[in-house]
DNA sequence: AAAAATTACGAAAACCTTTGCGAAAAATTT
DNA sequence: AAATTTTTCGCAAAGGTTTTCGTAATTTTT
């Protein structure tokens, strides 16, 4: 039993395809006993209309692409998921991309999706594409009017529909956080130092200490780069005597920085407060468990999939839209309580 | 500039389709003036050929689809990206689906696919489908003589490729690890009752147990239902004396489980040891790190999905191949050291 | 019984691309 | 100058589907 089309169907009684057409999907134009003859047969050798003719008759494929720079990360993995369900619910498919940080693979996979395979398109720049800045197959495909969306990793220079973590605002929310806490030195360790995100993160923390009037110390941000020793950067980093609070500007980084704290014997947070980034699968299982600034990733990618979809589907002219998503702090056991300075003393 | 098709650049230069589609393709009929122009043109305006147009043409859509049960889970986040990375490598875009469990959104996605969208299917049973047994549309698949390869969790009710996990092997291999750092008496905690899976890991445990002269004790297995207070079932299992080990069927319950045991305040593996199935993100980073069985998700990925392109682009008979792959234990410090039998006095 | 309306189906276009073949025009050879 | 080859392009088919329109045949209305 082969793939059948209405070709086939059409030999088998005699009549003509545009017939069969009808027969199936139960036009008043054919007689009821040929109809009924008709989908008695295609239904019993599982006739389904072929979907890529049917996508190049309806110039809509009902799919949308999503390039994201690394699965593996929990943070993608919620924005995928939140994605995935949106479109399914709203009758889209994906077809997916991980870019694997590269600006070459995103590359490719821009310029393969964006001739007819989808109707849009979501994705999170790659950290070599940040780096670089080099965007002109992102260029392109607002030019070619594919309906796009960027999300969390985004660039300015592109005009297009985003969703972004208000990482400024998260980062200034947890540094007034720590402070109200009682914490006075606050430093940072970075494994994103290229991303947009890293710095809106950073420049938020200035603000709350500019507002608190505590000077800016650049001594106490740590860039962890791959193949680092973490180890021997937080050792360094503790010679800044008087450090009373770590923000890790993401889950490994925090959980990491947790393990070599008390395997030095330093107490959380008791000595040493701990904010970490991205509240995945870790923070809650390690202990201290581990307060965390939550990005809400599902919620991320339901709202970037509603906007491509919307886009998508509105034939008229809509203006680009930014949305800026608030973190949440979840409070858990590496920071201390606001108003209970019982630990300060 | 909106979407350019080879019906635009004909009327622009006042030629036919075919002569603008050979001297984009560079055929050698054409002028060398006239080429140049065309591709000049076509390169200006991004002309990139339809790829639905294409797909119709060739029959082919250089495209696969996965279904996993559940994205969030770190397992099967391994097995998609081993899948997106090698399908990539060897030319094909993946269309991916998440059950999310569902039986009926399983069903939906094969029907969807099964229509000339993809090329072959790799695919892991819902929960909701292993329990139900419901496989009628992965009969039709079969049928269909769509190229499908099942993975982790299968049914031999499909005659087709698998790729699966040697759960026997893994559930044996652990117990007698245990049996061999001198532990007697050793539950499961299962999440996955319903499960393939599930089921042949402790037949696996059942052997390993009988090669030791160990009666099978019922009482030992704890299942663990949605919503079901896990506390609970482990005092109540703890009430069977003399319990020296714990093997949890996932990462989560194992690490849950050594919470719960440390609460009571049971040493960890001194009183009882744990074993952990799939090693994910957390297994390391909770104290103590716990030992697990790694089932190299990405491996299982990366087969699956040759396995597939291999039955796609092969013109001919081959015979459908089940491939075993072998879990690795990785020793942390949740269970004893082999041979070291001196935390037993 | 003639006119009008309804019923039941087929032809063809459209979606976009590639490619084999035919044909005209140009260039080359005899 | 005639015959042959080469160059250069267009036509048409094929892939599967839906849908508009046309056209018979049949039924209903006047």
């Amino acid at each position: 039993m082969k793939k059948i089309a209405l070709k086939d169907i059409a030999a088998k009684f005699g009549v003509s395809i545009s017939t069969v057409s009808k027969a199936i999907n139960d036009s008043h134009e054919i007689s009821k006993e040929l109809k009924e003859k008709i989908k008695k047969y295609a239904k019993e050798h599982h006739y389904r209309p072929n979907h890529v003719a049917l996508s190049l008759l309806k110039k809509s494929t009902k799919t949308i692409g999503v390039i994201v720079p690394n699965i593996l990360n929990y943070f993608f993995t919620q924005v995928f998921y939140g994605i995935e369900k949106t479109a399914n619910s709203r009758g889209y498919s994906i077809i997916s991309c991980i870019s694997d940080e590269s600006y070459l693979k995103e590359l490719k996979t821009v310029e393969l999706l964006s001739t007819g395979t989808v109707e849009g398109l979501i994705l999170s720049l790659s950290e070599e594409t940040q780096a670089k800045g080099n965007i002109e197959h992102l260029q392109n495909l607002i030019e070619n009017q594919v309906p796009t969306v960027m999300f969390d990793r985004v660039t300015e220079k592109i005009d297009c529909d985003k969703v972004v973590v208000d990482d400024f605002e998260a980062g200034y929310k947890t540094t007034k956080h720590l402070l109200k806490t009682g914490c006075k030195r606050i430093a940072i360790v970075s494994a994103i130092y290229n991303s947009s995100v890293g710095k809106l993160r950073i420049d938020g923390y200035k603000k709350a200490l500019n507002e608190n009037e505590i000077a800016y110390d650049k001594k106490l941000i740590v860039e962890v780069r791959k193949n680092d020793d973490l180890q021997l950067l937080i050792s360094l980093l503790l010679d800044n005597k008087g450090i009373d609070a770590i923000i890790a500007l993401d889950e490994i980084t925090a959980v990491d920085t947790l393990h070599i704290l008390k395997s030095k014997g330093i107490e959380v947070p008791k000595e040493i407060s701990i904010v970490g980034f991205t509240n995945g699968r870790l923070s809650k299982y390690v202990s201290p468990a581990l307060t965390m600034v939550s990005q809400h990733g599902k919620y991320i990618g339901e709202l970037a999939a509603n906007i491509l979809i919307d886009r998508i589907e509105y034939d008229g002219d809509m203006p680009y839209t930014t949305k800026l998503v608030k973190t949440s702090l979840i409070e858990r056991d590496s920071t201390k309580k606001t108003g209970d300075n019982s630990l300060l003393y």
